[in-house]
RNA sequence: GCGGGUGUAGCAUAACUGGUAAAUGCACUGUUCUUAUAAAGCAGAGAUAGUGAGUUCAAGCCUCACCACCCGUACCA
């Protein structure tokens, strides 16, 4: 064993603690003031391209956990593939139209959006928005690069950009031209206090519980004398009443009320629920389709000229059940989606609508003219009453939907839309679908590949003022439409070049055309804002009036990443439109990520503050910590995962600040040797070998995971690595960093070292982007700077070299570090502390070739394990006995049902056998011949004996202490207690000392003996026996003998 | 209600095409250690794998049912 016995200890290195976050600053100015960013495109732009496309976020709000994990990921790969020579550029994107914006105006108006609109002008009310879109653009801005998403901010796109949405018109007449565009109703939620519609998911917002009236209303068949018996919780729909569903497969029962004297159909499982309140006589069971096509009057005749569109009839419907009501459902087409699309099944042309936006009848409905719906309920009811149309009358409890902003019940209720006509292109969404390969791989045929089975055809346009306009002009007379797809066909028709494309610009432009009465009119809608995130890779590159070229060789997309939520978002726009115009998919890999839930398992909220921000957190630990534990979740497969504050310090702790510690102990000997990378040699020690070879392993699979796209396997990885370079190599090499003067074996080790930290660095520069550059140029600096790229992230991604890789060496060490294991394992038993050395460790394992391979390790072995010699031994039989296990995997497939059976019989082998089999590789029993592979040998100690084995090798460790060893451990300890004194009285680590002491024996003796070992080891000039020591004296006990001394500083 | 996902030790996560001592980190208990480390090393304890059934020589993994949680969708007469 070596130690530095004489001279100064090195020099611990001088700096203050290091901050990460501090480095993190250094290297974003870095990276700005050199513009690596732009040099990292430059040096690729003759690559082939890799196309990334980034999904706009919408601007109102600030950025969250989740855009960071979705940012982490949209920066890790386009570093990665540019690290790998591709071409990738990155522009950032903002989604300026749609809801939220007009939501804040609304907000700070205090008005709700048709007010607004009334008070401030189409014009004023879009200025209004257009001020508020970019409000954040900076605080996203400094988020974003904190992070280190390289991303181009100052060449961004918006969607409210003329030119992004010329091009969205474009897409639109694509869709239009090819015929995929209709208008339709769509019946949406509706808030009658804002006068508005409003989406599925705000309508989601406000659910509550309420008492509604349940009536049951008996409607005349006009070939029976009975009647149909319908029931429904909004009576005001009935006098919009214009058909009835049943169910064809239901059985419907004609039932006589005696009491009240009537006749009428209800389903037959209903049939005892009514007869719990009235009297009622089963006269017959019809099947529903008996019913289908029935005519009967209606319960009010404001709608009588319907009757010629075919209603008052019965229609089917498989929806329908007999769960409730009377399973026989009213339908107003124009106040369910359910009604309309029975409607449109049955190919009826009927359609009434009475009811205004503000939910108050109009003059169609004269009763009840200028009432609000809900007040109308009552007077309904009672007109039926007095009809003796109303058959009961009930109250029911269910949660029904409220408006989240103005607290009133929401009405479903048909609205005047243009459609494109998705289903009709299911077939090749699938199709393009499969061509998709998604992470995870579930979504592709589970949440998306449903979504896309059940898909509808989609609603595009919305009564909204903020948006690209619907480029849709109708003749007022004919109405013809006509669509536009450029702002040149406008100018051509209407004679008015326009720079912009919003409402206030083409509301008022109209033409005619020759030879055709009547003048083409705008439609007042604008786009719904997800038809413009959809045309994204087209309208980002003002497609097709700019850069065709550019995107017809980009298109689709390499890669993407998005939310979860955006299944039914962007990923479901962008393959629609992609499929509409080009029948295909509009990217090939996509990473979809999971939601962020805050440390208790709930959704972070800013109201209940369950989480830190993100810019706060940056600052705490720092952006690589929260890269690394970002992708090293299930987050970057789609799980949910809860947000911790404390996993994020977790990963700096396990990988950032030992990789930092290693490479700090690295430059501190470097510097002092006068290390540089020209020195650089190839290594022979064996521990040099083995951690390149380790380093092939981690490139070669870190590379593997990227190409597809698995970012959760990286982290695992790098701490595997990080354990090994710290824990095994760094700790087994010490000494050989400290050794003064040069050596060719110093430089292997400084050779090794920097190599691994080196290439380190630049394996995980796409994954922590910021260490990695600090230490690469510190790494950069102790040589030619002028040999090396100018950052880590111009460097070419390591590849796996074959030529330094070796297996066999891997294999070899592991074992070493067992025989430690078991080393170490057999001290506990016999309660010997490492500090105590013995004599002799015996190695044993029956491959001699094996042991050749740990031999070389000796030096290591034997300090790791405090023993003077190490033995070696291929006679296993001495010590252990084998035992052996069925290949189950190998030999299931061959035996199968004997395999029980097999198994058993060769648990029970005996050594004698075993060593037969291990000598010839060959076994038979019971009529079954077993080779190599078959059986698993193991090995375990032979009673008796001092041996320690596991399933892979076997020690003999020596546990007898002789005087001689005795002395040298108590001398060992004593050292232990003046080091600790030392540090307790804070002297220098290069501070001499003189020792006074007192001790009883035989620590005197022990003393005496190793005196100039133990004045090498704690830096004392000399060891004094001193009777007379003061109060102030250390005490301690070894061993049950009492020591007591002090420590003077000597004069440097 | 429907569709999808998840359920592994106190907590957070892992495991190749089903193959036989269920892995890792934190926390816990014990222990060791001054010369890179905001410490670290080693050992130990702790899991009826959500529950139940099925398929199989063999199930954490496949199938079915149920339960719980999450997401989406619908709330409808």
């Amino acid at each position: 064993m070596t130690t530095v016995s004489e001279g100064e200890a090195p020099a611990t290195p001088t700096q203050g603690p290091f901050s990460f976050v501090e480095a993190e600053h250094e290297v974003l100015a870095f990276w700005q003031k050199e513009g690596i960013f732009e040099e990292s495109l430059a040096q690729t732009r003759d690559g082939a391209p890799y196309i990334f496309y980034d999904g706009p976020p919408f601007a109102t709000g600030l950025p969250h956990h989740g855009h960071l994990v979705a940012s982490t990921i949209k920066d890790i790969i386009p570093r990665y593939f540019t690290m790998k020579g591709r071409y990738v550029s990155r522009r950032f994107g903002w989604d300026c139209h749609g809801l939220p914006v007009e939501h804040e105006i609304d907000k700070q108006l205090g008005l709700s959006a048709q007010d607004a609109v009334e008070k401030l002008g189409v014009k004023g009310y879009n200025d209004a928005c257009r001020g508020i879109v970019q409000r954040y653009t900076q605080e996203w801005r400094s988020t974003i690069t904190r992070l280190g998403r390289w991303v181009d901010f100052d060449h961004d796109y918006k969607t409210m950009d003329p030119w992004f949405m010329e091009s969205v018109w474009w897409v639109v007449k694509q869709l239009f031209d090819k015929g995929l565009v209709y208008q339709g109703q769509k019946i949406v939620p509706v808030s009658t206090a804002l006068g508005t519609g409003l989406s599925n998911f705000e309508a989601n917002l406000n659910y509550k519980e309420v008492q509604d009236p349940a009536i049951t209303v008996l409607l005349k068949l006009c070939d029976e004398d009975a009647h149909l018996a319908i029931w429904t919780t909004t009576p005001w729909t009935v006098p919009s009443n214009l058909a009835v569903c049943v169910n064809p497969e239901l059985s419907y029962a004609k039932v006589r009320d005696s009491e009240r004297n009537v006749t009428f159909y209800l389903a037959e499982g209903r049939v005892a629920a009514y007869g719990e309140r009235h009297a009622l006589e089963v006269l017959e069971v019809v099947p529903g389709s008996a019913l289908a096509g029935r005519r009967y009057e209606p319960a009010f005749t404001y709608f009588e000229e319907q009757r010629a569109a075919g209603a008052f009839t019965v229609i089917t419907g498989d929806y329908v059940t007999a769960d409730d009501g009377t399973g026989l459902v009213h339908q107003a087409p124009a106040f369910g989606e359910d009604d309309y699309n029975a409607f449109r099944a049955a190919g009826l042309e009927a359609f009434a609508m009475p009811v205004g936006l503000d939910g108050r009848f109009d003059a169609q409905v004269p009763d009840f003219a200028g009432q609000h719906v809900k007040d109308a309920d009552r007077e309904i009811i009672r007109h039926l009453k007095e009809s003796g149309a109303l058959y009961e009358q009930d109250v029911i409890v269910h949660s029904y939907p409220f408006c989240y902003r103005s607290e009133t019940p929401l009405i479903y209720r048909a609205v005047p839309s243009w459609y494109v006509k998705v289903e009709q292109l299911k077939d090749r969404l699938l199709a393009a679908n499969r061509q998709v390969r998604w992470v995870p791989d579930h979504i592709q045929e589970g949440r998306f590949g449903k979504w896309l089975d059940g898909a509808r055809d989609w609603a595009i346009s919305r009564n909204r003022v903020w948006g690209t306009p619907l480029p849709l002009w109708v003749n007022d007379e004919t109405g013809t439409v006509h669509c536009i797809g450029s702002r040149e066909e406008l100018a051509a028709l209407t004679g008015t070049l326009v720079d912009d494309l919003h409402r206030e610009f083409v509301d008022d432009l109209t033409f005619t055309k020759d030879g055709e009465p009547g003048v083409y009119r705008r439609v007042p809608e604008v786009l719904d804002c997800w038809f413009e995130s959809g045309s994204m890779p087209y309208a980002q590159l003002h497609y097709p009036f700019e850069n065709a070229e550019l995107f017809e060789q980009g298109f689709p997309a390499e890669f993407i990443a998005e939310g979860l939520d955006q299944t039914r978002g962007w990923f479901y726009t962008l393959t629609v439109l992609g499929v509409a115009l080009f029948d295909q998919p509009a990217f090939r890999n996509v990473i979809v990520n999971g939601l962020v839930l805050a440390e208790d398992g709930t959704k972070m909220s800013k109201s209940k503050r369950n989480f830190t921000p993100p810019d706060d957190l940056m600052e705490r630990y720092g952006a690589d910590a929260l890269r690394l534990y970002l992708i090293n979740s299930g987050l970057v497969r789609a799980e949910e995962q809860r947000f911790s504050d404390t996993g994020v310090r977790e990963l700096t702790r396990r990988a950032l600040l030992p990789w930092y510690n290693a490479f700090n102990f690295f430059h501190t000997y470097a510097e002092l040797d006068g290390f540089t990378p020209a020195q650089l040699a190839e290594p022979t020690a064996v521990l040099d070998r083995w951690i390149l070879s380790r380093l092939q392993t981690l490139k070669a699979t870190v590379g593997e995971e990227m190409e597809g796209y698995r970012l959760y396997n990286v982290v695992p990885r790098l701490f595997e690595f990080i354990e090994e370079l710290t824990n095994v190599y760094i700790r087994y090499n010490r000494e050989r960093f400290w050794t003064e003067g040069p050596s060719e074996d110093k430089t292997a080790a400084f050779s090794t070292l920097y190599r691994a930290l080196l290439e380190l660095s630049q394996t995980m520069a796409p994954f922590a982007p910021f260490l990695s550059e600090t230490l690469y140029q510190r790494l950069r600096d102790l040589g030619d700077r002028s040999a090396l790229p100018r950052s880590v992230h111009l460097c070419a991604y390591p590849e796996a070299e074959a030529a330094r890789m070796d297996p066999r060496l891997e294999v070899a060490v592991d074992r070493m570090q067992q025989v430690i294991l078991l080393g170490r394992q057999k001290r506990e038993e016999a309660r010997l502390g490492l500090r105590q050395p013995l004599a002799k460790l015996t190695v044993i394992h029956r491959d001699g070739t094996l042991l050749d391979d740990i031999r070389a390790l000796e030096v290591e072995l034997a300090r790791e394990l405090n023993v003077k010699e190490i033995a070696y031994s291929t006679d296993e039989g001495a010590f252990i006995r084998l035992y052996a296990k069925a290949n189950f995997k190998q030999l299931g497939r061959r035996l199968g049902k004997e395999m029980k059976r097999y198994a058993t019989a060769i648990a029970a082998l005996g050594p004698e056998a075993l060593e037969a089999f291990v000598e010839t590789g060959t076994l038979e029993l019971e009529g079954e011949r077993f080779g190599e592979g078959d059986l698993e040998v193991f090995r375990e100690p032979q009673p008796a004996t001092e041996a320690l084995s596991n399933r892979f090798i076997t020690i003999d460790l020596s546990t007898e202490l002789t005087p001689a060893l005795r002395q040298e451990g108590l001398a060992r300890e004593v050292v232990n207690r003046i080091q600790r004194a030392r540090k307790d009285a804070d002297f220098h680590v290069s501070d001499r000392i003189t020792v006074r002491y007192v001790a009883e024996a035989p620590l005197d003796a022990a003393i005496e003996a190793h005196g100039a070992y133990i004045g090498g080891e704690t830096l004392a000039v000399a060891l004094v026996p001193e009777a007379n020591l003061g109060e102030e004296a250390t005490a301690v006990t070894i061993d049950g003998a009492a020591l007591r001394f002090t420590l003077t500083r000597e004069a440097r």
